[in-house]
DNA sequence: TCTTGGCACTCTATTGGGTTGAGTGCTACT
DNA sequence: AGTAGCACTCAACCCAATAGAGTGCCAAGA
């Protein structure tokens, strides 16, 4: 027995949904009741023993009922799973919660919010890179001696500002001339061509430059040299709602988890790689690759501005979860947040 | 019995002492052995009497020794401890760990992330308001016909940014022309002036502006109206250590303070009360006022920039907290803290 | 061959009684 | 005042018994 029979799918889907309402261990009388196969306990009983052969299923003490492994709910997420959607009315709701906010920024982490408040799990969203954008303005300011504030604008409407130590000092006229210079030859390109004309510039022989250029190579250089996907990209909500769920108690579960939760390195590789799939990403349990997250699920959608895919909504929520419904609610969430934007 | 003895001031010392590091009620042979006096447990036990009747300790039930009582704890931090001041190599420690940032926000929120891993609980640091920090450049930028994104640098090297919708649309030399204004006749002033002065100009008679003038106002007017004490002005740090903390396992408890960790409303409100205070502040379990913070204390100190208060860094632990060095700590991070400002 | 009822078995969770140990309060003695 | 002694209380622990849920297997029936 190495394949599963159509009855075996709709005891192992009645099961999974027992479960997942109920937290509680599924017994053979019960799963009997609630399917509509009129099946006794006992003839349940042989087909639950097929299912824990197949490490779908299995049994947490000899005398109890059986609970869906990680394979048990990844077979169900993709093959059973009866995507139900979302009634109109919860649609609007979102929709409504998400329109409250015009900055795209604050669209953003309003979406993950939501999501949190609506799941009563923790949302989280991978905002969109800013290899996208395009340059607007760059300033450099001097602070003191040899510290510049250097502040970046682009057309999205973000502004990123960081103090970068200079080796020498820079007069205010130098530094405005040279941001003058970066804003004239930069404008309206895109961030990815910035850099990558930076980084070409910074190699070529710098004598070959004016200073003007030369100054505003080394501070725009400095600037981008840090850039990369990082902490403030992802945006998390409702981590709190975490807390009182009951599969989650144990607090090394939790102490590692929102160790996770201030790093977000992990969330962002995951994100990341959510990214690049099609559709609706889900990662159950330890399918992460990432320990911190062996006890949760995570469910995640892109979702685009001007048709291309820029970033990834998700929840995080514990591995028993209402998937089917945990997924109409990303799946919509992400689709009216690629509208609003 | 209204007074306390000597001899009961010791004890009770003793016993808080005893309890913080052992988290187990104090019985009286533990108690007679541990302090000093050479009086047998029946003496300490009479004492014990006394004391609980003072509502400084209480037995949690009758066959069990005492622990303290919020009152208890008060007495001993206002009246008993014994400050030691850290070893050396403890404020080298500390020192050299703020100083690795040249940054002032980084040392702030590094100050803050200090105080979690030094003392395993939670860092907090309430960052200087802006009142005091002085106008150095506005930038008005328009992103869509009827948005305006708002950039304030102040000469402390913040920079705060804020997307504004507007009435009607301005044109990019408008906006332009507008910032030129502001910067000119602002450039130097305190935020608290531009402030002042912006209120006054919105309530004369606009018809005496000039159009430029007007805008100016109305921009900037928008930008400042909405500037109060907010969410960012504080930084939590290993609020997860709080997580494997005996004291604070209830799941509830957890909650309520994450839930404040979320909205930080009620630190800003603490820490700001903090702030007025001269010296160290110490809020033990209810006495801060709010639920979220019944089960935890607060040791918080304000610290400075050249010479005048400007903020609050403190810690936030379980109510049975070595206070002696947690005091210490908070204390040397605030003098080491205005010190490298 | 599939299904089912029956039955013995296993294991958890709960209950209640008994015991232990820590600690108290009181009293009488020094 | 300080102390020793003693009776008392209470949580914690252990143990055995029990109830309940559920399983696995077998043999009979469709």
């Amino acid at each position: 027995m190495t394949e599963l029979s159509e009855r075996g799918e709709t005891l192992l889907k009645a099961l999974i949904e027992l479960y997942i309402t109920d937290g509680q261990p599924v017994g053979s009388r019960t799963l009997a009741r609630h399917a509509d196969l009129n099946l006794s306990p006992a003839t349940v009983r042989n087909v639950m023993s097929d299912l824990e052969e197949l490490d779908l299923i299995h049994a947490p003490h000899t005398s109890a009922g059986r609970i869906p492994t990680q394979l048990g709910y990844r077979f169900f997420v993709d093959s059973l799973l009866t995507v139900k959607p979302l009634s109109s009315d919860a649609v609007e709701s979102i929709q409504s919660r998400l329109s409250t906010e015009s900055d795209p920024k604050m669209i953003l982490s309003s979406a993950s919010e939501m999501l949190s408040k609506v799941t009563h799990f923790a949302g989280l969203i991978l905002i969109p890179g800013q290899e996208n954008a395009r340059f607007r303005q760059i300033e450099f300011l001097k602070l003191s001696s040899k510290r510049v504030l250097t502040i970046l604008i682009t057309d999205d409407g973000r502004v990123q500002n960081r103090v970068i130590p200079t080796e020498r000092e820079y007069s205010e006229i130098e530094l405005s001339q040279a941001a003058n210079y970066f804003n004239d030859v930069y404008n309206g390109s895109s961030l990815a061509k910035v850099r990558r004309n930076l980084l070409g510039e910074m190699q070529t022989d710098s004598d070959q430059m004016h200073n003007i250029m030369k100054t505003a190579v080394t501070m725009a250089g400095k600037f981008f040299d840090e850039e990369e996907r990082e902490k403030d990209d992802v945006v998390l909500s409702g981590e709190e709602n975490l807390l009182n769920i009951p599969d989650l108690c144990q607090i090394d579960t939790l102490q590692k988890l929102f160790d996770a939760f201030k790093t977000k390195q992990d969330l962002l590789d995951l994100l990341d790689r959510s990214m690049r799939v099609n559709g609706i990403s889900i990662f159950i349990g330890e399918e992460s690759g990432y320990r911190a997250l062996d006890d949760v699920s995570v469910v995640a959608a892109p979702y685009e501005t001007d048709g291309s895919v820029v970033g990834t909504v998700g929840v995080i929520g514990p591995t028993r979860m209402d998937y089917e419904e945990v997924i109409s609610i990303v799946d919509v969430t992400a689709r009216l947040l690629s509208g609003a934007l």
